[in-house]
DNA sequence: TTAAAAGTGATATACTATAACATTTTTGAG
DNA sequence: CTCAAAAATGTTATAGTATATCACTTTTAA
């Protein structure tokens, strides 16, 4: 018996989502950008732009540029659908996009899967340390890594 | 009338402690890892690897390769006294190698100037998140981007 | 003193990302 | 409707970041 949240249900709503946000944003809800979310959304780990331009070629039998991919993600990373990890070059379907809080990663170094830790009492007292010394933050970039739950001994 | 903290003694300073701690951890202090650290001693702003390799080879007249700069930055970041920016793909020198502390790094987009933010409670808290979700963390990357103080309207 | 370990040199190549400009598609004002 | 502006894509080329490999040198320590 299927879940609600199972793969397939949770992915339609990825992509409806994206695309009601696209046309909320008033930006385009286009075929490269769907065809780039899908295939993100197939891949099981972060994978990079390279990867995900393989991904989509093949998915779609159609020769997809990197520039293509390159400028789908940051479309759908203005969405708020996507993230990139900075510390592995790598893209990833953000898990609650809904919520749109800033992101604390986990990457796992032994089997490559992330993990998201949700507080996002961090993430404001981060801002407001650097208020305190007069910087005015606009983005964050907070990364762990280590060893996932799987992976420990 | 010299300060005893102008820059000139605070490099001495680093460079001699660059020089201990190698001695330390059981690692070799050379004459390239010692001229990579000068040349980012040099450097008022994080800057890349392919940067500081022209500088390395200007400052020294010397001809260096991409793998012998990576490589001793990979040396100097073991010992604690140069640190990777992961979001900008540069490095800096530590400011306080000896507290050899988890580093927030505050990356003004304007400048390109870093500065940081000294608390590790921040950084002990998101450890312990991460370990009541299995996860065991032992690197983490904590980037803030926004405007600095000077670079403020 | 000498074998193992650590570090470097040199070359090549892999991987990541964007510039530039032509062309197509979509949108919305008139 | 239509047509100019804006948004997005196609295409080619290239810039920028990082590592693999293997030969060689230097240092360490038994």
């Amino acid at each position: 018996m299927m879940k609600k949240t199972d793969s397939t249900s949770t992915k339609k709503d990825m992509l409806r989502f994206a695309q009601e946000e696209a046309k909320r944003q008033g930006h385009r809800w286009t075929e490269t950008r769907e065809q780039v979310l899908e295939s993100l959304l197939d891949a099981a780990q972060p994978i990079t732009a390279y990867q995900l331009m393989d991904k989509v070629a093949k998915r779609n039998d159609r020769l997809v540029q990197p520039a293509s991919v390159y400028r789908s993600l940051e479309a759908l990373i203005a969405l708020g659908v996507v993230a990139r990890v900075e510390s592995i070059n790598a893209f990833i379907v953000c898990q609650h996009p809904q919520e749109h809080h800033q992101h604390v990663f986990l990457v796992c170094d032994h089997c490559g899967q992330i993990d998201e830790i949700a507080d996002c009492s961090i993430s404001s007292k981060l801002t407001k340390d650097a208020a305190s010394k007069g910087f005015k933050a606009s983005r964050q970039i907070l990364e762990l890594h280590g060893d996932c739950k799987t992976c420990r001994p």
